[in-house]
Order: structure tokens, then sequence, then C-alpha cells
DNA sequence: TCCATTTATATCGTGCACGATTCATTTCTT
DNA sequence: AAGAAATGAATCGTGCACGATATAAATGGA
């Protein structure tokens, strides 16, 4: 491809749409989330332990595509508020595992009613939202240098 | 929408490939930026001016989708670069232009190799990226309260 | 075994991002 | 024209996110 044939206005740059709509999404389900207490990305690492709980913090960040450093405090203040714990792996005596208390498992009951608002809220349809989803997943897998 | 029909595994939750992918662009457009010594966020900023210069910092926060809290500090630090100028309006006192200064402007002229690079890791056709910047858009439009 | 390397987490400093608040300026109302 | 309301930036405090660095535990090789 040449430089001519670029897009340079910055609507067209393909990280306009991206950094603008995923701020959007955040900013969506705020009202939602300061209702159970969670910011956004205590949000989605509750999801990851809803779906298999004990991960490592490791396993964690893997999944989220983030830094330990990045995740390291965020469990600990979930910890603080009561929705996890943090224990040392009895194989491993580096590994920290993570589990849910009653509480962080009770908050899993309220997610699918946020989901379903955010999706009504969205206005895509749900064979939009998969097409998009399955666009933003070969993106990101794309962009991995792994 | 019932419960029911809502996807409850993360991996099909709306909101995170969002989430991973957005900050996958992010991490993969750094190196780059690293050579120009920008942020991301910095340099999406820097595309609205070589766009339209002179830009109030209200027009910028407006089309990025934030809070001016968060760009007067950004921009700060563009002026301590020597990339922008920041000066009073004639018309409004209240508010600030900032302007491109000639350090500014140059660095446009890298942008369409970094963007050339960028589109070439992603794996996505340029359809593709069209498509998926389309249904951001929508996305984004659609969950605007305004 | 012993020591080098790797791995898992944590810590620190910088920058982004938001909401709440403040301040100055402009605009609206009367 | 004067006070009230609205607007544009800025400041402050909290939390996210990264890279660089540190520390401790596990692994590997001689």
């Amino acid at each position: 491809m040449k430089h001519a044939d670029i897009p340079t206005r910055a609507d067209d740059l393909f990280c306009y749409g991206l950094y603008t709509a995923s701020h959007a999404v955040t900013r969506a389900y705020a009202p939602h989330l300061k209702a159970l207490g969670l910011t956004y990305p205590q949000y989605i690492t509750l999801t990851l332990l809803w779906e298999e709980d004990g991960r490592q913090v490791n396993a964690l960040a893997q999944k989220l595509g983030m830094e330990t450093s990045t995740l390291t405090p965020l469990v600990k203040r979930l910890e603080a508020m009561g929705h996890v714990t943090r224990s040392k792996s009895a194989l491993d005596g580096r590994a920290v595992e993570v589990r849910l208390t009653d509480a962080g498992k009770a908050l899993s009951q309220q997610a699918p009613a946020v989901t379903a608002c955010m999706i009504g809220q969205s206005g895509l349809s749900v064979a939009e939202l998969e097409e998009l989803q399955a666009l933003l997943f070969k993106l990101r897998d794309g962009l991995q240098p792994r």
C-alpha cells in the first residue's frame, strides 16, 4: 500500500473510532456499575472470575492483555472491597490465586441486567455486535506480537 | 430481550473485545510513536490539529469525547514539548486556542508511514477496517446520551 | 548440588481519564 | 444596566495503564 492510498483525515484513521468508541462504552457503563460500586476494569476482571474462579493474577493479566503492574493494585482494591481474596498458591509460592468471596459471587447476579441494558442502549443488533466482536478479535490478535 | 438470551461468557460480552482490542492498538502504536516522542492520546490530538489548526480545548475535547480536565494537561505537555502554542481567544476571553508550531506541523509528515505500518500489522483488509470503523461509530453514537 | 536464568508478583514514576469543584468570562433575563 | 445563569478552562483526588525495576520463588544446566 502506498502512502497516497492511506486515509489522512482523523475520522478515517482506523485508530480513531476505536479510541472514541472504547471510551464511550466505558462512560455508558459507569452509571450502572456505580450502583454496584465498581469501575469498568474491575467489572471486567470480575466477569473473568465468574467464568473461572481461582485464577492467578498472571492468568487474569493474560486474558485482559495487560501487565500485572496494572492488575495487582486493581485486585487489591477488589480485595479491600470484599469481593475477592488473594492467597499464595500451594504449588507455586510465587503465584497469587484470586478467589471470589460470597459477596463477589453475588454480584454476578446483576450482570445480565447490565449487559442487556447496554445492548439495548447501543442501538446495534445482536448480529452487528457479533460482527463487531469478530472484527475486534481479529484486529487484536493480528496486532499481538506474541 | 430476555436475560436468558444474553451471552454471559466474558468472551461474548460486547464490552470485552472492545476493551482488549483498544489496548492492543495503543500498545501496537507505542513503539512507532515513541520514536516521535509522543503518546497515543497526544498523537490523536495532533491529528485533529493537522486536520484543522487553532481549535479550542473545548472543540478538541468534544471531538475526542473527553473532558477538558483530561485535555488541559495533555495540551500543556504538547506545549512544553514545543508542538503547539496555547493562547486566549480574542473573541472569547474564556476560550484557549491551540495552534501548531512548525515543529508540530512537521510531525504530520511522519503520520502516513505510521498509519500504513499499523494497517499492515493489523492483518485486516481495508474493507474490513472500514466495516469495523462504521460499526464503532454507530456504537459510539448510539451510546452518546446527547 | 550450586548457581544462573526464568517466572510471578509487586513497587515506583509518568501520563491518561473521570467527576467534583473553582474561577473567570460571557450571555441571558428582566 | 444589573444580577443570574451558563460556559470554557483549570485544579484536585482517585483509579487505570504502562515500562522499568526489584524481590522472591522455581527451574535448568553444569
